[in-house]
RNA sequence: GCCGCUUUAGCUCAGCCGGUAGAGCACCGCAUUCGUAAUGCGGGGGUCAGGUGUUCGAGUCACCUAAGCGGCACCA
């Protein structure tokens, strides 16, 4: 006999070898109807799978939060299934549920197309209609290595062979004949599947994610519980997709790309602006820090690479020129060793420790064609790059000040830092255990004194150094890495950097390599995207349009506009011969935070009626009260007193 | 870089089975002077991404190239 608690606290026995099945049935009639799972001591099985140890028991129906994740993988199965009885040549590789869905990988001579999405789906809820029952099999390890390699399926033989010895190997069986390794568990039979389920993408991916191996196919889809979560999950990415910057971009005329420049941006006049207003406030905020700023050269001879060592592991990256006197040079892809030549010239002291050394630094990168990415992914980029010099004890109390810093500024433009990656040792790394052990544990301590909670993500360090990576959180939900803090004390060494200490001695200074935003490419395409492209006034390109009603007031628009411009205010005039209804329409598809009408009545008394983007009503203010709200209202963070 | 898809006016897109290219918005002109999300009328605008081929004839079919999009890989 075996004992299990069930959720309400109550403890029965069941002979050993019941099923999850029987004891829904033994509980009530219409719970085994709806069983689909059952989770034992936290982890969940098949609904007829027999137990063998006792444990805290939970039945689960189809609506469970647990559930979900199980119809996704089922639905990947179906998936499988339902391509093998279409396209029989075709052979599954693996297929798992993934955030909001899942993807199925299938090696095949023949690419499919997405116009096979609406016969493959058609098959699959065929299949659900069939309501095939879906059984956990144990097989002997050879047989099932000579299964597939029977019925030409290779990468399940490989798979099977790759298993440690001591892996119970299980097939799921569909019906009667269509069978896949996994692990399972699954759902009783295919009608719990549902139909809320959509194949999405279509996509190369190799196989084992290794690009010296063969490249499968892989689809991607949705699947929900109910029909409900699936259209609210469409009308989801619908919304994201209305945020894409690179829509917004160019409705509102901030920046282009073009094909001889791939991966490269102009800036238009809105787009500079807002560049311009990003780029000063965050030199105020990295004056105040204890930054100094520096500017080191574009491009930089081939000797200075070889020495920093990129040349022999960044060149393919790296953008590299040839002059007619015949010297090879290369673009700047990194700030890192231009600022270590500022910092070896002179003797430093360890009284000028640390240092930190900042740099809106214009870096080239030559990367995939495949990666680029709207203002995402780029290849010409400016970095809110600095290195902090620093000894070895200073560490932990300058990334704690990093990390406060960073927390400020990114609440400061809207987003919140949700989490703090610590990016812990690789596989292949240098330097002894010690010396990780004590790089991570400094990085970790001081992100938990700045009060930030650190998720450790496992071997995702650099070679030579643990980092901690922010991940912010936006309007909608999505998490971006933006802002980084990589600890080095390979490059001073590489390049000789050192500093006199208090006994007169010469030392190696570590440096610490950070960026808040990443770069301002990337960081305004996200802000672009977590705003939706209606910028706080501080950020807005054009804060303010004055739209004077008939042309009788266009002088006065004149007279107000100057008036704001003077307190510093970004204004236009929209002194067009149009309607107002034409022109408040007009600027409020353009995200303008404010819309000032002027018409005879406000010429005669001196006033503005200010209209605020989202909302309907106006506000009439006298000009000199007008100037004073909006001046008051387009202070950027950092220079707002905290009076009002 | 790899796989799939896409590319028609400034933008968003239609264009059937191959028969000489279309809409809305934007732009230009004229009229209209109007009180908070589209005033009316008129006009200009295309080497259908580029190339090669099939055909009497190609935006439409085939192939090549490029870029864009979605993934994969990459992001020392």
């Amino acid at each position: 006999m075996i004992d299990l608690k069930f959720p309400d606290g109550a403890v029965r026995s069941f002979d050993r070898g019941t099923t999850g099945r029987a004891i829904a049935e033994s509980l009530s009639k219409s719970l085994a109807k709806k069983a689909v799972l059952i989770k034992l001591d936290g982890t969940l099985l098949d609904l007829d799978r027999p137990l063998e140890e006792g444990g805290a028991l939970e039945i689960l129906t189809r609506d469970a939060p647990e559930a979900l994740e199980v119809i996704r993988h089922d639905t990947a199965h179906i998936l499988a299934e339902a391509v093998q009885e279409l396209f029989p040549n075709t052979q599954v590789t693996i297929g798992p549920s993934i955030e909001d869905g899942f993807y199925y990988d299938f090696a095949r001579d023949e690419p499919f197309s997405t116009d096979d999405f609406a016969k493959i789906e058609a098959k699959m809820k065929e299949i659900v209609d069939r309501d095939e029952k879906i059984v956990r099999e144990v097989w002997d390890r050879d047989d099932a290595i000579k299964h597939f390699e029977s019925i030409g399926e290779a990468y399940k033989a490989e798979i099977i062979r790759d298993l440690p010895g001591t892996e119970t190997i299980t097939m799921y069986r569909h019906g009667d004949a269509w069978k896949d390794l996994c692990r399972g568990p699954h759902l009783p039979s295919s009608k719990f599947i549902g139909k809320a389920f959509k194949l999405t993408k279509l996509a190369g991916a190799y196989w084992r994610g290794d690009h010296n191996n063969a490249q499968l196919q892989r689809i991607y889809g949705t699947a929900w519980a109910t029909d409900a979560d699936l259209e609210a999950y469409i009308t989801r990415i619908e919304e994201a997709e209305k945020r894409d910057h690179r829509k917004i971009g160019r409705a509102m005329d901030l920046f282009h790309m073009q094909e001889e420049g791939r991966g490269m941006v102009f800036w238009h006049p809105k787009g500079w602006q807002l560049w311009r207003t990003l780029e000063a406030y965050m030199r105020r905020r990295l004056d105040d820090s204890g930054y100094v700023e520096v500017k080191t050269p574009q491009v930089l001879d081939r000797s200075f690479w070889e020495k920093s060592g990129h040349w022999d592991k960044y060149r393919p990256n790296m953008f590299i020129c040839e002059t007619v006197e015949g010297e090879t040079l290369s673009l700047k892809p990194m700030n890192c060793p231009g600022h270590v030549q500022i910092f070896k010239v002179g003797l430093r002291s360890y009284k000028e420790l640390p240092m930190r050394m900042a740099e809106f630094g214009a870096c080239h990168r030559y990367e995939p064609s495949g990666s680029l990415h709207g203002l995402m992914r780029v290849r010409g980029f400016t970095q809110d790059d600095a290195h902090i010099f620093c000894r070895e004890d200073q560490i932990v109390e300058e990334t704690e000040k990093f990390v406060r810093l960073t927390r400020m500024i990114h609440a400061d433009l809207g987003m919140e830092t949700a989490y703090i990656n610590l990016a812990t040792r690789p596989e292949n790394r240098a330097g002894s255990d010690e010396f990780w052990d004590k790089a991570e544990g400094m990085l970790a301590e001081a992100a938990r004194q700045a009060g930030v909670e650190v998720v450790i993500a496992e071997g995702d360090g650099a070679f030579y150094a643990p980092k901690l990576d922010f991940i912010v959180k936006d309007a909608i939900g999505r998490e971006w890495t933006c802002g980084t803090l990589q600890l080095d004390y390979v490059l001073p060494e590489r390049l000789d950097a050192e500093y006199v200490a208090e006994d007169g001695s010469r030392q190696r200074p570590v440096m610490l390599h950070r960026a808040i935003l990443g770069s301002f490419e990337r960081f305004i395409g996200i802000m672009i995207e977590n705003y939706a492209g209606k910028f706080p006034i501080w950020l807005a390109p054009v804060q303010v349009v004055i739209a004077p009603i008939t042309s009788d007031a266009n002088p006065y628009a004149e007279t107000v506009a100057a008036a704001l411009r003077k307190a510093g205010l970004r204004v236009d005039t929209d002194v067009r011969n149009e309607k107002i209804n034409y022109k408040v329409r007009e600027h409020s598809l353009a995200k303008v935070p404010v819309i000032a009408v002027v018409g005879r009545k406000e010429a005669e008394t001196g006033e503005v009626a200010l209209r605020f983007l989202g909302s309907e009503g106006q506000t009439i203010l006298s000009v000199a009260d007008a100037v004073a709200r909006l001046s008051a209202e387009a202070t950027p963070p950092d220079l707002r007193t905290r009076d009002a």
